[in-house]
Formats: C-alpha cells, sequence, structure tokens
DNA sequence: CCAGCTCATCGTAAAATCCCGATGTGAAGG
DNA sequence: CCTTCACATCGGGATTTTACGATGAGCTGG
C-alpha cells in the first residue's frame, strides 16, 4: 500500500476503520455491545475460529482503540470504547453534511 | 479469509466499511465531500497515484454503494451517495448507544 | 511447586489487496 | 474515418492480511 499524505485526524480514523471492516472483527463489536456483560473468552464460542485467531482480531480492535480490555484474574474482560464509536459516527455526520448536488 | 456467516445488514455495512478503510478511498470521499462540484479525472490530479490505480479505487466505492457516478461526455462525475453515509452513521450510533458498564 | 486454565505471541502457509504499465473502449472534434 | 482525450480493464508482481497449530506467559487452586 502507498502511503499517501494524511492528517493525524485522518490517520486515526482510517486506522478505526480498517479494524471494524472485518467480518469477524465487526462481529466482536457486535457482540461487545449486545451483551449486558463484557465478554472475554466467549468470543471464542461465539466465533467459529480458532483461538489464536480471535485473540489476534481482539488484539487489533485494541490497536485501533475501538476495545478496552481490563484483566480479570485469569480471564481478559473486554468492552467497547465509547469515545471510539462516537468519533466514527461524528466522521460520518460531517461527510454525511456536505453531499452531492446531483 | 474464512467466512462468517453473517446477517444482509452486516454484509453490507462490513462492505461499506472496507471500501472506505483505505487512506486512498477515504481520501477520494473526502474530496467528494469538500468540492463544491462532484469530481472525476481530477481525482488522479490530487492522489499521488496511477490514473488506473485510481480508478480502481473508485470502482470499489462505486461497488460498495458509496458514490455514484455519471456519464458526463467524455468524463465521469462522481458524487457521494447520501444513503450510504447515513446508513454507516446510524450504524455507529445503534452500537455507541450500547455500552460497556466497565 | 505443579497442574490447569485463559489468553497472548510466534512461525508460516494461503489468500487477498494494492499498485502499476499496457491495453481496451467510447465519446468528441477535425 | 482517424486522432485524441477520459476513463476502465487486464496481467502480474510486491506486500499485507488472515488463519492456524504450537508454544509462551501469567494467574489460581491444590
Amino acid at each position: 500500500m502507498k502511503a499517501i499524505l494524511q492528517t493525524e485526524s485522518e490517520a486515526k480514523t482510517v486506522a478505526m476503520l480498517r479494524a471494524i471492516a472485518h467480518p469477524a472483527r465487526f462481529r466482536i463489536v457486535k457482540l461487545l455491545a449486545a451483551r449486558a456483560s463484557c465478554v472475554c473468552g466467549d468470543l471464542v464460542l461465539e466465533l467459529p475460529l480458532a483461538q489464536s485467531t480471535v485473540s489476534e482480531h481482539v488484539k487489533v480492535l485494541k490497536d485501533a482503540g475501538i476495545i478496552r480490555g481490563t484483566i480479570a484474574g485469569p480471564n481478559t474482560c473486554y468492552c467497547l470504547e465509547p469515545a471510539a464509536l462516537a468519533w466514527l459516527q461524528r466522521e460520518f455526520g460531517e461527510l454525511r453534511s456536505a453531499c452531492c448536488r446531483g
């Protein structure tokens, strides 16, 4: 992928979108949104993927700032990062407000 | 990429996100949002990419339903698809409304 | 301390993406 | 008709992503 000059804001948004724009990771985000409690290894049960694969997807989401993980004894507990979702929602709102006249 | 059972709505959202989640394509969307007029080959001038590459990025966005292209004589004129941006904004709004309690 | 559980990381093979130059296509203009 | 301009598509090489099994690391109960 060729580098394109990006503002910091653009880079942040694109990084978040890349993280979410994957079937398994989008599903993880939806699961975290739907469950009353922060899930952890339950994600592995919900997805038809190996444990290591799920762990890597979770890492991608965490690195992008979409989710947050806290260690709870032997497990890790994940939950959504509200600010990230709010950021993305606002981003699309701004794009939508300027629109084509054709 | 392993197939994950998706609802039609999920698939649509993920496809749109995949399309936008790329530096060049996100830039294209922002350019279309910023310009007063629908641009066309101007995109090639704005991006440090070959014409064929830009054309392919545009095709990805079009296939995902993010932008719309209309032929205007020898050129093609692109503009944003408002419904797509609204859809994505709403999607993030829904995710945000359900959130972690940690 | 050891066994066992949960989760993270490593090594790597398969697949997808990204980008480009070359070439195809279709509309004007001469 | 022939050229030219704008754009799309093709073929293919480089890079990245995805997924897995195996293994590492940390906590916990016995």
